[in-house]
DNA sequence: CTGTATCCAGCCGGATACTG
DNA sequence: CAGTATCCGGCTGGATACAG
């Protein structure tokens, strides 16, 4: 989690101190894939550990770019899905794998809408 | 500087990887707006350390997302400039940034053409 | 399996001083 | 002013264990 900007002003380094940091990012990035169980979060090949995608899924409902809801296949545990804020954050994720599809060798498309 | 991605190959994930961190996207930002010398990025309201600066200039130039070039009015001190690269992540920062104008109260806008 | 809790090494970056 | 160098406190996050 990036250190919050001392009262700037900026919409980017505003946006970025609430979701700009690496991990949250791919994140969102699952999220937008369709995936909301823990698990599947942890099965991504970054590898993110258990303590990190708790902490930046506790962040992202907390700016309320995601919420929980209960699964009903799977009761007592959380399901995660974007909010139609944490939507609005898709062309941003777009923008940057299209710049990195288009720019780094060996890069595969993903981020198929579901 | 974020850690890098162990062999992904998520365009995502290897863009961050690249310029995805708060203060090379401020630096970016700045470079947009147009500044180009060493101490008018430092007078930015975020007030990034010199050799945090320092490393991230170093870093966007190996990425060949910003040249130096010789500032006829500054002997002896390094211009910065985007080059092509760089100026292509453009609409990665207008989507941060058009995302930060409408989803964060009190934030104004910048990264006018220059 | 879904998280929570600790431990702790390593890195990030702020402060500061210094050189050309 | 441009940039480098060093110190070092604090946070990030990997590893691991554990609970429900």
């Amino acid at each position: 989690m990036p250190a919050k900007s001392k009262r700037s002003v900026c919409p980017l380094a505003c946006a970025l101190d609430l979701f700009g940091d690496r991990w949250t990012m791919l994140v969102l990035r699952d999220l937008f894939v369709g995936k909301s169980q823990f698990g599947e979060f942890m099965k991504s090949p970054e590898h993110i550990a258990s303590n990190t995608l708790a902490d930046r899924l506790e962040r992202l409902v907390a700016a309320r770019l995601v919420e929980t809801f209960r699964s009903e296949e799977r009761p007592g545990a959380d399901g995660y899905r974007l909010t139609a804020k944490g939507s609005s954050t898709r062309p941003i994720l777009e923008a940057i794998m299209n710049w990195g599809l288009a720019n780094i060798r060996g890069t595969e498309a993903r981020l198929q809408p579901k």
